[in-house]
DNA sequence: CGTTAAATGGAAATGATTTTCATTTAAAAA
DNA sequence: TTTTTAAATGAAAATCATTTCCATTTAACG
């Protein structure tokens, strides 16, 4: 799930203090995994695992409270890819070059990014958000594109 | 998510078989419930309590280890729309009509269906199929397209 | 610095989905 | 048709990601 509209002055604290969240160390130690691993597809867990190394008074439970916020803001993307855990990752600030979409092994649910074509995905999405959003008066925030399919190793093991 | 070729004569029954599947009545009767409700987002409970008012021995197990088949024969959809349940769809045999998108309220989780543009959208897609097919070596089974946005009524309740 | 509501961690709860296992049954073989 | 056998099933238990609860801590305001 795409999101764009994240522009604020003031950087990710700017951001947070504009929608009347508070700034933590927690806060910054999951926007700093997030940014560090953006072309990654981190879970809760492995989220948590990487702050916790490096500020282990972190608890799981506020790694998931920090997501969902984020996510509100639309400062992070929530993925779902078939494995039964969320992905996250931060959501560029609609810039092309970190734009991209997913295709997802539905065997051993790896994950590839894309960009091909993004040029003329995105114009396609715009038209058709713009045109949705008009119709049944929806506010479009995000969009979502995968594909889905087996992937080389997993095609040679059958 | 969508799923095409899977055309294979005899009907159901005869595309089971041909995986090697047998058949019976609980199947039968799930297959029935997601082709009567084709436009609609059932989660595997809904479908249990459907099917099971008619047929009152099948059981959720049931439910849930049919439907795992019919997706990974591609005859059934899975949806992921952000409320912690799957929703399941009868995959249309690749005509037009039967082809659409979702989208979804982030906040009340009311799904619509559209096909607005879904002409240009296949077109992209299968471009993009093709391209990134050969590009990773991946066999494509399906896509995925979903926007998420508010709707009027939880915009209007804020 | 004191105040206060927001943020937090840990433990417990939740709830969709999966696994286990003994029983039933579809369909191939005889 | 009857026999045979592996696939399919239901019910109960287990799993496990995520959420809730609640007592404690803390950011940010004056």
């Amino acid at each position: 799930m795409r999101q764009r509209h994240c522009n604020r002055p003031g950087g990710w604290q700017g951001k947070l203090r504009g929608c009347g969240y508070r700034i933590t160390i927690g806060r910054e130690a999951i926007l700093d995994v997030l940014t560090k691993y953006k072309d990654k597809h981190l879970s809760a867990e492995d989220i948590y695992l990487k702050v916790h190394s490096i500020y282990s008074d972190i608890g799981l439970t506020s790694v998931y409270r920090t997501l969902d916020m984020l996510i509100s803001m639309g400062m992070v993307s929530k993925f779902d890819f078939g494995d039964g855990r969320a992905r996250y990752e931060i959501a560029g600030e609609g810039q092309k070059e970190d734009h991209h979409h997913h295709l997802v092994c539905t065997i051993c649910k790896r994950v590839i990014n894309y960009n091909d074509f993004i040029d003329e995905e995105l114009q396609l999405i715009n038209k058709t958000e713009k045109s949705l959003s008009e119709k049944h008066k929806f506010e479009i925030r995000s969009h979502l594109v995968q594909f889905y399919g087996i992937c080389d190793k997993c095609k040679k093991k059958k």
